[in-house]
DNA sequence: GTCTATAACTTGATAGAC
DNA sequence: GTCTATCAAGTTATAGAC
């Protein structure tokens, strides 16, 4: 680890921890472990346990309403932009399923002003795929049914593949984008 | 409530606590007050608060299965038993939302034996899911995709029910089976 | 920045009176 | 079966030496 890097590793290994025993039942002594500290040095690189969570999940929240801007802004199409939605949230959970796990899983115990702030990132994200799936109906391009089934049913497709994701696992990323999105959108489609 | 339901009107509160604060974050204390007794008093009704979250977790998981036995009993068409399992997923997180979400998130803090029970449940239930998917496509009735694809995807699609399914909310039950069913199936059928 | 020591508090669970 | 009182262990976080 390069110096100057504690701090990350930190943050690292809150993650590890957060997703194997939950936020609850990780302490601060463990953590401490972990990196090979006394609890109190730990803080001298963070200030509490809340703010480990608070970056994590609101980084994750972040990152997805980024995407989100970016892939709409970038295409029009209501197809195109669920297809890269989808490549985007396997893609995540591939390269970083820690941390999208504690996103997923953890968040819940997030405290004020944190907890807002995530719900709102949250909201921010999920209105505009509601948008999408209500236009792509509209258009006659997903079939009429119950657009919250439609969205819901979208989004929780991807809510195995971190979990699923375990260390040894050889796993070829592209032929899962390809695969999982080819199921769902099978689904959708008119 | 009943003379003699304390003891269930313990379950019913601890379960709510669960789901609300997760099992970790859910103190006996709390528990005490919900069902109007003095902590210690609880220990008259139940042996620790392990048992409580096993008690849950292991009820849910076996009657699943003992569904997953009748289901595949009575019928032998893979879409139709597919059909089946899909609106008894429907039914249970609408019925019973509160256990459903404890047995889909909080079963990670279960201690042995209990977690290798669970395990064993678990696994015992998605055998034969995948069983029914590989038939599946083996009969030509569902796409070639990667089994495991689709048997995740089927089981994810479930994963926002109890989630979703708030105390004020009105639900049609059947019409969301319907549309559930309709969604998924007709990503996985040929 | 890391340590030792410890404050201040919460936790699950038990003992024993009634 | 319920209570009061309490224990032993664990929690986050801080103070202050080095």
């Amino acid at each position: 680890m390069a110096i100057g890097g504690k701090k990350k590793e930190i943050y690292l290994a809150a993650a590890r921890l957060f997703r194997d025993k939950g936020y609850q039942a990780s302490s601060m002594r463990q953590l401490a472990k972990e990196v090979n500290l006394e609890p109190s040095s730990l803080y001298s690189h963070i200030s509490n346990k809340q703010e480990l969570l608070a970056q994590i999940c609101l980084g994750e929240a972040e990152m997805y309403v980024n995407k989100m801007k970016s892939i709409m802004s970038e295409c029009d199409d209501v197809l195109e932009i669920l297809r890269q939605i989808s490549y985007f949230h396997v893609e995540t959970a591939l390269d970083d399923p820690i941390s999208a796990t504690v996103f997923s899983d953890e968040w819940k115990h997030l405290e004020e002003p944190n907890l807002g702030r995530f719900r709102n990132l949250r909201k921010e994200y999920e209105s505009k795929i509601r948008y999408i799936i209500a236009r792509g109906t509209e258009e006659g391009r997903l079939i009429d049914t119950d657009s919250m089934v439609l969205f819901q049913t979208f989004l929780s497709s991807f809510k195995w593949i971190y979990l699923w994701n375990k260390p040894g696992r050889e796993v070829d990323k592209e032929a899962l984008q390809r695969d999982i999105t080819h199921v769902i959108l099978r689904g959708l489609k008119k």
